[in-house]
DNA sequence: AAACTGTACTAAGGTAAATAATACAGTTGT
DNA sequence: ACAACTGTATTATTTACCTTAGTACAGTTT
């Protein structure tokens, strides 16, 4: 289920990417399968099927979903995979973005180490 | 000098407001430094002079300025080091955010190293 | 008092983005 | 062929934000 918040800032289309996104990532929507059509999520968030049409072709222009008039839209065969990888090659590029600005302010490689360091740390005790 | 480009979609008050940051963290504004005032700037970068009161008032709001009427605007003390603090504190958090992404998407600690001992070698050679 | 400083307020205009209303076109199943 | 679905293109409308303009007011300096 997808929930709406038609009070945030962050536009209807990009919670509804954001959504289907999220829901490939665990799994709840699988490879192949057939999503709500426009017209149903439309329905169910009390939004325009624009706004849902332009989240899909959003989304079909990333290469997850795959969509045609008359079918409806569906999970792209290799969706996941795609998605995962793309989202750790943004996540890499933010990753060394930060590392640069620090390494020019003066931060030695030693002290980012450090900071993993903890945050393993961290993250193997509590989560 | 500021530059300001009208045609860019970054909007002129944030780029005054970069600006007197950038100028600070050269050097060129010194701490306990009068600053053009909001009408001689206005004049020169052929702006409203309410744009440019915007942009100073929002680096008072930050620490960065301080001004009153009659006196003009001046280079806070201790404005360099909260710029450069501030400035550490963001990345960093970009840093941990980032790291905290891969680490839930299966990088390694040893993984994330690596790719900082490339960067810092490549920014040693090439830098 | 004159000439500077910054600030507050209102109004108007522009631009870009998001959303909505409407109408049109393809597919499926009967 | 027709009904009931599917998506989509076009065109408005709305919304948010930024900028500008004009005017007025208040504090400081000389």
């Amino acid at each position: 289920m997808i929930t709406i918040d038609i009070y945030s800032r962050i536009p209807i289309y990009q919670q509804i990417v954001d959504g289907i996104k999220r829901q490939i990532l665990l799994g709840i929507l699988q490879e192949g399968e057939q999503i709500a059509s426009v017209r149903e999520l439309s329905g169910e968030a009390g939004v325009n099927p624009n706004t849902v049409s332009k989240a899909y072709l959003e989304l079909e222009r990333l290469g997850i979903l795959v969509g045609a008039a008359g079918k409806g839209y569906f999970v792209s065969p290799g969706a996941y995979t795609r998605l995962r990888e793309k989202t750790v090659a943004e996540e890499k590029k933010a990753f060394l973005d930060a590392s640069r600005q620090l390494m020019q302010n003066g931060i030695t490689e030693s002290q980012l180490t450090d900071w993993l360091r903890e945050l393993f740390s961290e993250g193997g005790t509590h989560v």
